[in-house]
DNA sequence: TGTAGTAAGTCTTGAAAGTGAACTTAGTCA
DNA sequence: TGACTAAGTTCACTTTCAAGACTTACTACA
């Protein structure tokens, strides 16, 4: 199979990892995230192939992840920044960076924390219910056929 | 830089995209949070190559990620289950599963949907504090430098 | 005893993608 | 004029992937 046929699979961790399941994509991103928004930077940040990164943010601009912003005429030149669409994808990222504290950090701690700004702790994301509110537990949840389910889910 | 490298970056998301950030790798653990464990079922599930998938599940296998359990004797076969560790990729793998949905489900809505059985309901995923146990706003959040940073976070 | 079947890999070969370095383009600055 | 900058593009080379045939060790059937 190829990675342009994952889109029209009838799941939707294939058709999202069709967009960002590359591991350039997703530090792209995280570089996003930490505000990083000039080619450059990006490329200096990451130690990406140029030619690899010039491929993967067009991707993320085409898809909507990822804007286009000019911030300067003569010569003009523009700075990739998140879309409403690519902050969605914050949860994610959020809750893979504290996987890795959890299982990769050394003795010192995770290397980055996250303050939340409204109530002033450093915290851990929590997957909560979206209906009772409560904290989920993955034994706790069924998966089952949604509406636009096919055979396979 | 080669992606045996990533391990020993200083970012907890490069130390987790060592392990699980390669597209099939995110499939094989979304088949297993379906509950898929052979190999067999694995390989016709996703038509993964299969020195592909030898790889990759010998790769979770030594991180912990799944483990091997023999599940008969002459011939031994093994199965592979989710560990702890690998369960606590769930919220993760919800987060992207969600953000899939929204943005990539047809008109007749997601494939596959997820009930939460304690109270019930189909519910989405919804990212809260662990401190204070509101929903998080990405932009109500702040990194900073944790105990294990060095130069570049 | 011989034949087929099963599960879990392993091997082989051509195609695709990634790597690092040099080059290009359009403009600024001194 | 010459050096510099940002954002790519091009090229030669290496690594990884895809698809399918093959292997191993055992069971079940006739």
């Amino acid at each position: 199979m190829r990675w342009n046929d994952l889109d029209r699979e009838n799941c939707s961790l294939s058709r999202t990892l069709a967009v960002i399941g590359d591991r350039w994509t997703l530090l792209v991103l995280r570089d996003a995230f930490l505000r990083v928004r000039r080619f450059e930077d990006f490329q200096a940040s990451l130690g990406i192939a140029r030619r690899v990164l010039t491929e993967r943010l067009k991707l993320l601009v085409d898809e909507g992840v990822l804007k286009k912003v000019a911030y300067q005429e003569r010569p003009l030149r523009y700075e990739y920044r998140l879309t409403e669409k690519g902050i969605g994808l914050y949860p994610a990222l959020v809750a893979l960076v504290h996987w890795g504290d959890e299982h990769y950090a050394g003795k010192k701690g995770p290397p980055l924390l996250h303050r939340h700004l409204s109530c002033g702790h450093d915290f851990r994301s929590v997957m909560t219910c979206s209906e009772c509110g409560e904290a989920l537990d993955p034994r706790d949840v069924k998966p089952h056929a949604g509406p636009g389910a096919r055979k396979r889910a």
